[in-house]
DNA sequence: ACAATCAATGAATACAAATTCAATATAATA
DNA sequence: TATTATATTGAATTTGTATTCATTGATTGT
């Protein structure tokens, strides 16, 4: 394995391991020395491979925003299935890749406070609210989703896949909820 | 007026300040020089109000750990009424008086991460997951709420709330969404 | 009016954590 | 093997803020 590999390997566990602390404590309690101990390395060489503490979440945002496209792709299923196979799919991995379930809820933790506003900068940039309440207007015409604001049907949806990412984040033990709950916040009652 | 009352006042605007700032920038990007220059009062006096920014924060918590107490008193009316009369009275509510707003969004941001341990501690050791897994019990066996863990819907119905809540506090412009939306998280479907 | 107590300031200090650096070990290259 | 480049360390330094403090101004009680 050449240098330069190497190198891109030791820059990708720091990166994970970050992720995962920044996601357990939060950026500000997670101290580089923690991250340092944890990789394993010493302190002082984490500088070797990123420049700032700042730089490193920045990366891992960046990650985020541009793993986030991925999703924006889905949108040319029909509504009714758009939604619920987003959920199965989103728990059923992040059942089994702890990174990207972490990373799921790092870029909720960065849109909010908590961060330095660059972060936020960054997350804020992938527009999924929006994405996804142009789906959400299809359903609501085809008739099967309830009438209302779109984009506030869509940031409610979020709001609640959000909540329940990082409360797992949390509970170790909790299991993901049946996507058909979340999705019926949607779905037209009557 | 005495001069007792004048300090409580005076501790009084510091709090609700600091509770915006901090639902507002986050409790790590708000420096108290930050905090004093809203109030306005100089640096060196906060501490005359307040031992350290910590203590500050741990006093807001609890402040939002007693409130949080009268939810709970809620707790008699009839399950199907009871969430969307909840809803409906802290979307009012919150739209009044700012106070109510930020207190939940710094509640529940302290129940996760981004906040010293401590307070994490304070505003996990009220229980309100379990309170309301209670009632969403009574709601399933009077046969009007899903069947499921009642305390994973639990979860959902209260990381639907915290979401929003938060979305509207980053959002000065962003509505309350309609109650039954979200409740609608815990109806039996069809 | 006078003493005593409290409110207030802003500059000085303390502190914790990020960042740098000189020194050393290890690996690649010729 | 000799030489150069990279990896690694731990201690020293820097930095950004919280916190303290000496001093001044304002209020209260006698």
């Amino acid at each position: 394995m050449t240098r330069k590999e190497q190198k891109e390997e030791r820059r990708r566990a720091i990166l994970m391991t970050a992720l995962t602390l920044f996601v357990k404590r939060g950026y500000y309690e997670t101290k580089i020395s923690d991250i340092a101990e944890a990789v394993p390395m010493s302190t002082g060489l984490m500088f070797h491979y990123f420049e700032s503490k700042e730089e490193l979440l920045l990366e891992l945002v960046k990650m985020g925003a541009a793993s986030t496209g991925a999703i924006n792709k889905m949108d040319e299923i029909p509504p009714q299935i758009f939604f619920t196979e987003f959920l199965k799919r989103l728990f059923e991995y992040s059942a089994k890749e702890p990174w990207v379930f972490n990373m799921f809820v790092l870029m909720g933790q960065a849109r909010r406070a908590g961060m330095p506003e660059e972060a936020r900068k960054i997350a804020l940039s992938t527009a999924t609210i929006d994405e996804t309440a142009g789906v959400i207007k299809k359903g609501q015409e085809a008739g099967i989703f309830r009438s209302g604001d779109a984009k506030l049907l869509s940031i409610c949806f979020w709001a609640t896949v959000q909540g329940i990412m990082e409360e797992m984040a949390l509970n170790e033990e909790m299991t993901a909820p049946d996507p058909a709950w979340i999705v019926s916040i949607l779905m037209k009652t009557e």
